[in-house]
DNA sequence: GAGTATTTGTACGAACAATTT
DNA sequence: AAAATTGTTCGTACAAATACT
């Protein structure tokens, strides 16, 4: 998405590694050389290198334990970190996996929403359907809109997923935005209403039904 | 889950400053002091106070400009980081995330599975089966096999999400598993097998179906 | 428009703590 | 008890991007 003017000694240091692993230098359950060995061969600082090490260890390629080493936990181009392949994924695929999450978090907030949960997301339709200046809000305001919706499905796991990922929706929608200036399409007005009706009626058919029609691409 | 023994100056910053912005004392979309005067205050480097606000960045709580500053994008203790949030997070939620995954998994993989797809989750399927010395094996070649449907699911968004989950509901199935030793019930290898047919036959409805049969806590 | 100051981003080097072998 | 290895923290320097005069 965005397009870094340098990448980082760090970044490129994670994708040399990667490759090593896939190439099956380093077999899954092997120990890696101690930090300050490749820190050498690499020609980084430590610093520079377990900042390398770390964003593997943190998407579980690699786990580390004190006092021992460093050790291979999975291979394969598909354990890559979150950020990485969040940045690397087609736009097809950031699309459905978000159809997905929403429908699932409909079906939750259908079920354990509350009073409140319902009045933080009528606020939030009403302000989705106000006029906006700016694409900008336009798309600020359809993702809190369903950002509040997964708040009612009172499941922090879920939740976390799903914030997580609309870091980088934002940033497509505005693109495609860009792309074909159409705006709302006629029924997405009405199809975020029936979502907010069918979830305050506390109906998960119905809220499932209706976010799987919810087309944001 | 674990419990260090020291907690880091940096995380405990990452919490101070998370009070902060719930205490409503930095509010949405203002601008939070640079970098420098932050350290000064808390009596830390930069690099440590860097470290505390990089965590608050990557979870979409704080972003950041350079040669500009730092925003808040959201409130409210539900936008502490991933990790933080998974580890605290209780078990029923995470094994209800679970299933909602495996089913969306289930179903994309119903859809998108090649021939190779099939052969590895047999594999997989076929090494669940077999008796297993320790839990931790049991536990961990069940995991095994939900990856390798997911890796099926053609992806990588959404098996990023799953996998990055897996690793904390690794734990959590081994502490299940060493409270109540019944190990997999009845049909539970049945219903596993149902659904690598169901996924085989490319049957998307029937393998939903069955995804959502199988419960692991 | 140009130049300067401010602020974030990257990288290095060093030291010590904590843990395991 | 000692050595090796990861974890944390500091201080420093410069690069890159933005804001401001």
């Amino acid at each position: 998405m965005k397009k870094p003017t340098r990448i980082s000694l760090a970044k490129q240091i994670t994708t040399e590694i990667e490759s090593q692993i896939e190439s099956g230098r380093w077999p899954v359950g092997s120990k890696i050389p101690p930090e300050s060995h490749l820190a050498e061969q690499f020609g980084v600082s430590r610093n520079t290198m377990r900042e390398a090490l770390q964003s593997l260890t943190q998407s579980g390629v690699l786990a580390s334990k004190p006092g021992d080493g460093t050790y291979v936990m999975t291979a394969g181009k598909f354990e890559a970190n979150m950020y990485t392949r969040l940045e690397k994924a087609e736009t097809k695929e950031i699309a459905e996996a978000r159809l997905f999450l929403e429908k699932d978090l409909a079906i939750l907030a259908a079920k354990n929403r509350n009073e409140t949960d319902i009045e933080k997301i009528a606020l939030a339709l009403k302000k989705r359907n106000e006029k906006k200046a700016t694409l900008e809000e336009e798309a600020k305001s359809d993702i809190e809109f369903h950002v509040e919706i997964a708040k009612a499905a009172h499941n922090s796991v879920m939740y976390e997923l799903y914030r997580y990922m609309s870091n980088y929706i934002y940033e497509l929608i505005l693109e495609k935005m860009y792309q074909d200036l159409e705006k709302d399409s006629p029924d997405s007005e009405k199809l975020h209403q029936d979502l907010f009706l069918a979830i305050k009626k506390q109906d998960p058919i119905e809220a499932e039904k209706v976010a799987s029609c919810i087309n944001h691409f």
